[in-house]
DNA sequence: GTCATTTATCATGC
DNA sequence: GCATGATAAATGAC
């Protein structure tokens, strides 16, 4: 039994699962509303790994992923970066 | 599986000094990351079960043979310890909620 | 020394 | 076939 949930332990770590669609809504709100300074602190980590269900280091590796890719084509994000940015104004003015 | 693109010599030749020039900003560029080989992890991985943390003897002796800089031995060890570390803090949170203990 | 990070690479999902 | 999450070298703050 040990060594069966040893062995999923291991390969449970590489193999890749999508984050939930609301997941994923969630850090990019963060991100796009961050954009000038999007470090979140490890409290913001904290937080947003609770309302995701996933960890910390999930968080982190998901900024890391995120700052990189968009700094290399911001253009592709463009789009993605407008329809977060008019949610977030949204969201401020209710 | 890569071969001899990655071994030493690159950027480790005369290293620094090259002070001359490049005025002001010498955004020297970052060294590229070139991943190790199966030898290279399994010697490395050998001495790191062996103690965690390694002397500068035998940092500078497994460079050697591994063709490494005594720096990317160095590094390999901090980064290796940093994975221990969170492979052990992984442990303990899929261990913790789990229904089968 | 630790540790957050950058960057490229790996492995998978679809 | 790329998008995406995780990991592996490399840097820098402290």
């Amino acid at each position: 039994a040990v060594m069966i949930l040893r062995s999923r332990f291991l390969d449970a770590r590489r193999k890749r699962r999508n984050f939930s669609k609301q997941a994923t809504e969630i850090l990019n709100e963060y991100f796009y509303s961050h954009l000038s300074n999007p470090y979140p602190s490890e409290e913001a980590k904290e937080e947003l790994a609770k309302k995701c269900s996933i960890t910390v280091s999930q968080v982190s590796n998901w900024f890391g992923n995120k700052r990189i890719r968009y700094k290399k084509n911001i253009g592709k994000f463009q789009e993605e970066a407008n329809l977060y940015a008019a949610k977030t104004a949204v969201n401020a003015a209710h | 599986t890569n071969s001899g693109s990655c071994t030493s010599s690159s950027a480790t030749t005369k290293d620094g000094t090259a002070s001359k020039s490049s005025h002001s900003s010498a955004p020297r560029t970052r060294k590229k990351r070139c991943p190790y080989s199966k030898f290279q992890i399994r010697e490395l991985e050998r001495e790191f079960f062996f103690n965690v943390y390694i002397n500068k003897e035998k940092r500078l002796q497994l460079s050697r043979m591994l063709n490494l800089t005594d720096r990317q031995v160095k590094i390999w060890f901090q980064n290796r310890r940093m994975k221990e570390k969170k492979l052990s803090r992984d442990r303990l949170q899929y261990f913790s909620g789990n229904p089968l203990l």
